[in-house]
DNA sequence: GCGTTATTTCTATTAATCCGGAAATACCGT
DNA sequence: ACGGTATTTCCGGATTAATAGAAATAACGC
């Protein structure tokens, strides 16, 4: 992943009302949850709700995906795991920061 | 970790100056790195900097150490794996994310 | 105390973000 | 085609972030 991605997801994740919608969908698991799902859930604005979908749909963290009038939306557990996994490599790439510490993320 | 303190955190390694920044300063590992150094290294301008040092200062990301004149920087290592850590136990917290990505972190 | 180097605060400008109401669109069942 | 539900786009306003030049502060050696 480029540094500018992997800003660009951080920045995604970074505003509050989107790390709940995130956090959401990611506990929702496989099963995913609808739009409307989540704006009850999370008591925000339609359009605003739709923003936010929007940019974490850009920069590829949730995808959707129609059934019939509702549209599912769903984690991409798989970038997470790389942009967690960019930090963790930028971490021990040259230096001091214990593999042992790579080893407690397992855990 | 709170939600909204992870997204704080999130929201300072968003800005790819920022993310840069922290892993330069991941990267020189204990040794940490001058202010100064940076400001050469990342061609960024120093009231700049500072700024952006702020910002990652506030939620903690990074320490500074005064050495006589210059100031050090080092990234906080176990914050960082904290800020992991709670994205990956979100992830795995309810559901299908697979145990083996996790450990994938780890290799 | 003075000069030098290192770094921050002040100040301003520009640009981007966040939010939500209202209108528009998408999709389906009938 | 129509009606209804689900979701997005359009628009506007308020807030906040990014950038950097210039001035101020900090810490030291002399």
């Amino acid at each position: 992943m480029k540094i500018d991605d992997a800003a660009a997801r951080l920045e995604a994740l970074g505003n509050p009302t989107r790390l709940r919608i995130f956090r959401a969908l990611v506990r929702a698991g496989d099963a995913g949850m609808s739009v409307g799902k989540l704006q009850t859930k999370l008591d925000v604005a339609a359009s605003t709700l739709s923003h936010h979908l929007k940019t974490l749909l850009i920069v590829d963290l949730i995808r959707q995906e129609r059934q019939s009038t509702t549209l599912i939306c769903r984690a991409n557990y798989d970038l997470m795991q790389a942009l967690v996994g960019f930090l963790v490599a930028e971490c021990c790439a040259d230096s001091a920061c214990a593999p042992a510490h790579a080893k407690d993320v397992a855990a």
